[in-house]
DNA sequence: AAAGCGGGGTT
DNA sequence: AACCCAGCTTT
């Protein structure tokens, strides 16, 4: 079995690279310099999220945590309050969990040698990579979605990337391909590459600082690859929720479980509407009553909510209702108008109280 | 191997 | 509407 690397000028293909990446690299929060820690934070942050929406949130969460010591020690509201709009809540969960482990086992210092570090809580293959070589200088590949379209283009690689052990050739490619002299910059290089010349829609290969080694280029073939199967669509689901206030105008809320959707993330009293007799209102109130012995009246707000995520949509009717009696201990917890900024939302809820006060 | 897990930008 | 994004964990 011939491999893939075989016919690759790699030195060439390196210098050309690493050249075009030291000339062409934008200036971004988390290159300002290598600590350990802030180029960890930032992998973490930059899963599955675009550079633009992460530079906000870095910045903020630098500031709040600067150390693996202040991250370890901060409470869990605080991180995911960071964290709050950002998505996959259970990354900063993870995180935490792993920088604790870090302050606890490594006396604070991050490990440099991959195995170790990639026993940590929330760190893969990819995470594991980035930060050793970005960090440490550690020729570890780093295999994410721009990684697997840059590759497939140049050594011309026509497998499913959508299979995960696919995976596992793109590695194999970089750990012939890569830098041994600068792996940090190697690997940055393919990233910045697939963000900002090889990119998945038109690629702009007379840009491109390595077309003359790239075999997709070379056959004209580069718009088919990757080649990515097609994953199946969301699920829709139809909720009821219910903007409870005391007299007083407070609010209550209730915490998500500590798994799943949104875990420990706070939202509005509501439940999935199923009945095709039930009117969706009398439904969300037998259901107030039934898990949060809240009597109340509800009345209809004016307009719906669509929420997608990546696996479901949910389709959200609203209500709002007024109670000063609901018993100690039933899971609903009354919070001030002002208190309520401590609190992580996800995005769907803070729609949701949005439209509430357009309507008060 | 497949499914669960967010949110937003691009085309 | 589909696709993509500096993916990982659980089942």
């Amino acid at each position: 079995m011939k491999s893939y690397t075989s016919d690759l000028q790699i030195q060439q293909f390196q210098h050309d690279l690493i050249s075009w990446f030291q000339k062409e690299q934008r200036i971004l929060p988390w290159r300002e310099n290598a600590d350990p820690y802030r180029v960890w934070v930032s992998e973490i942050m930059l899963q599955q999220t675009r550079v633009d929406t992460v530079i906000p949130y870095f910045l903020n969460f630098m500031e709040k945590f600067p150390t693996v010591a202040h991250l370890a020690g901060a409470d869990e509201e605080q991180i995911l309050k960071a964290w709050e709009g950002l998505g996959y809540y259970s990354r900063v969960r993870n995180l935490q969990t792993a920088v604790k482990e870090v302050h606890a086992e490594y006396d604070g210092v991050v490990p440099a040698d991959p195995e170790k570090f990639g026993e940590l809580k929330g760190v893969g293959p990819y995470t594991k990579g980035a930060v050793m070589s970005i960090a440490y200088n550690i020729p570890e590949p780093a295999v994410d979605g721009n990684v697997m379209r840059v590759m497939s283009r140049i050594l011309l690689i026509e497998e499913d990337i959508a299979k995960p052990k696919t995976r596992k050739v793109f590695e194999e490619a970089i750990r012939d391909v890569i830098s041994k002299e600068n792996p940090s910059d190697f690997n940055q290089a393919l990233m910045e590459l697939g963000a900002l010349i090889c990119t998945p829609g038109k690629p702009s290969c007379l840009l491109c600082p390595v077309r003359e080694h790239c075999k997709a280029f070379g056959e004209g073939r580069q718009q088919e690859l990757p080649f990515k199967s097609k994953k199946k669509k969301q699920k829709s689901l139809l909720l009821a929720a219910a903007v409870l206030t005391d007299s007083s105008g407070s609010y209550w809320i209730h915490k998500r479980p500590s798994s799943g959707l949104l875990a420990n993330l706070w939202e509005f009293p509501n439940c999935e509407t199923v009945s095709d007799i039930l009117p969706q209102k009398e439904e969300l109130q037998l259901f107030l009553h039934e898990e949060y012995r809240a009597a109340v009246e509800l009345q209809a707000l004016e307009g719906t909510i669509q929420h997608v995520f990546s696996h479901l949509i949910w389709n959200l009717v609203l209500f709002k209702g007024v109670t000063d009696h609901i018993p100690e201990g039933s899971g609903l917890i009354r919070v001030t108008e002002e208190e309520m900024k401590q609190y992580a939302f996800p995005v769907s809820h803070q729609k949701i109280y949005q439209l509430y006060q357009d309507q008060m």
